[in-house]
DNA sequence: AGCACA
């Protein structure tokens, strides 16, 4: 009565879930909208010594800039804030990647809260 | 990777 292999499957040998592919890992619908639109931009992937006069420099070339904050707390991030979300979305496009040095493209998302 | 102000 030795173990046979052929038994593992037929009982309590299954693998456990998580590694069984079920859905390949599909989750929401459409991921052409990662964020929700939002006046207010989300901006990571800076540099540790970029100040608001840079950030301000750039967004403020854009119609309907409001104010820049920085989180000092958590270097590398930045909130941009316009008028609305049309002129947000604008900005976003036009410095979605802008190198502020060659290792720091910028990552601009839409702001989360 | 991170999400702050009011």
């Amino acid at each position: 009565m030795g173990l046979n292999p052929a038994y593992a499957g037929a009982y309590g040998a299954a693998p456990p879930f998580s590694q069984i592919p079920y859905m390949g890992g599909a989750k929401a619908a459409v991921p052409e909208a990662p964020a929700p639109p939002n006046s207010i931009l989300f901006v990571q992937n800076l540099p540790h010594q970029s100040t608001p006069m840079m950030l301000q420099m750039l967004f403020c070339q854009y119609p309907g800039f409001k104010e820049v904050r920085m989180v000092e707390a958590k270097p590398g991030i930045a909130f941009i804030e316009y008028g609305d979300e049309m002129q947000s979305t604008v900005a976003m496009q036009a410095l979605q990647g802008f190198k502020i040095t060659a290792e720091n493209p910028m990552l601009i998302t839409y702001a989360k809260k």
